[in-house]
RNA sequence: UCAGAUGGUGCGAUGAUCGCUUGAGCAAUCAAGAGGAAAGUCCGGGCUCCUCUGGAAAAUAAAACCAGGUAACUCCUGGCAGACGUAAGUCUAGGGAAAGUGCAACAGAAAAUACACCGCCCGAUAGGGUAAGGGUGAAAUGGUAAGGUAAAAGCUUACCGCAUGACUGGUAACAGUUGUGGCAAGGCAAACCCUUUUAGGAGUAAGGCCAAAUAGGAAUAACAAUUAAUUUCCAGUUAAGUUAUUCGGGUAGGCUGCUUGAAACAAAUGGAGACAUUUGUUCUAGAUUAAUGAUCAUCAAAUUUAGCAAUAAAUUUACAGAACCCGGCUUAUGCACCAUCUGUUGCA
RNA sequence: UGGGGCGUCGCCAAGCGGUAAGGCACCGGCUUUUGGAGCCGGCAUUCGUAGGUUCGAAUCCUACCGCCCCAG
């Protein structure tokens, strides 16, 4: 399977994604969707920690579990052509590996 | 044993699987990959650009016992003085109040040139002498004792304090000894200020290079049946206009700056120490939505729960993440360990 | 990265070396049949935190904490 995991880099796309496109909330993460026929056959994952989750090493932390996570799930259960963004919550490090993944498979599929 | 003082060290280890960043390689793959504070951005430098021929003064800001260390510092080391502590030790913006200006609520006679409010003494009063006694205040113009006097007073003497000359020790701050003076010079300079010393400004988003699209600029050539100016007409010229080519500036973006450095480690030598010198070895992060993670196993540690205990289960560790680089300071910090020292109690 | 400012009662704030003004709100009382309005009284013990200077600090100095603004 030759689906490439594209990481968003520009500001003007996390606003894009942010106005246009859905919000899904979850216990530990929030997630925003949109699909964009121009992204010719990839995805594209965006990660967001605030200063709410914490300082610096909660911050860097909360992203490497994203990370982590968008490898192990979004490629097997993500749909193509779409962005995804992923926001980190304050109870992120609460949770075990294993819940986080059943959490972010429930909120992408439905 | 308990309580403390000073200085220092470490932060999980090993293996496996899946991944991230950088470098090397055609590729397979191999190698490297957060801290003592990386933090706050509080000081000092390197580096780069700007101003200036070079300097000086003023202004502003900072520093302020002595000697040394350092590239430099407001940092560090050693010493002196003062304060605190039973002690080991700790702390100190620690120059100048006799250049000048200013401040001191309330209370108190008086808060700074003691014009004496009460009191004491002389005296018939007027007036004079007197800082010993008022009980205020944070602070009242040397303290105690004796002599002295009308009452008093460094007026005199002794001791203590203070100031100052000389000598001795010390590189010096300073200390000690001894003589002299007879008390003069109250406090606040983290009030203004004075003296001495230091400082040009901006910052790697500095600076350098490459360079789309769009818009605009310059030059050259061509087109003219157009418009305006040259008083009118014709020609010419100039300025507008269109097209093509070229040029440089420059935005997005990219590359560089970027990690070999006052470097790290080890040993020896010098020094009381900070530190310095020599020799050897090593190359040790370079991201830009910003790289170190996830899972499993064993061992080690801590916490919680259950248990008389052995032990079992769960959770993972404090503070915290490089962003041009060094030297410091400050602040945040759990647990374990090491060295030297002090006091107390008990025993010998 | 560099520069500047603020923090005082629940809210808005004055004071800037000598016992922390005031307004709104809140509480109690008076008045009223009741409420409102009015009148009287009450409400700051670490002046963001810690240390220092001073006889004395909200005020001066130093270091932290939080918030806001400006330039690039």
């Amino acid at each position: 399977m030759a689906l490439t995991l594209q990481t968003i880099k520009n500001r003007s796309t996390f606003v894009h994604i942010r106005n246009s496109g859905n919000f899904i909330k979850g216990e530990f993460i929030n997630v925003q969707f949109l699909e964009d026929s121009s992204l010719n056959g990839a995805m594209a994952v965006g990660f967001t920690a605030t200063k709410k989750v914490g300082n610096a090493v909660k911050r860097n932390k909360a992203k490497r579990l994203m990370r982590e996570l968008a490898r192990k799930v979004l490629i097997k259960y993500g749909k193509i052509n779409s962005y995804y963004v992923l926001i980190a919550k304050n109870s992120i490090f609460s949770a075990s590996f294993a819940t986080l993944e059943m959490e972010l498979i429930k909120l992408i599929s439905c």
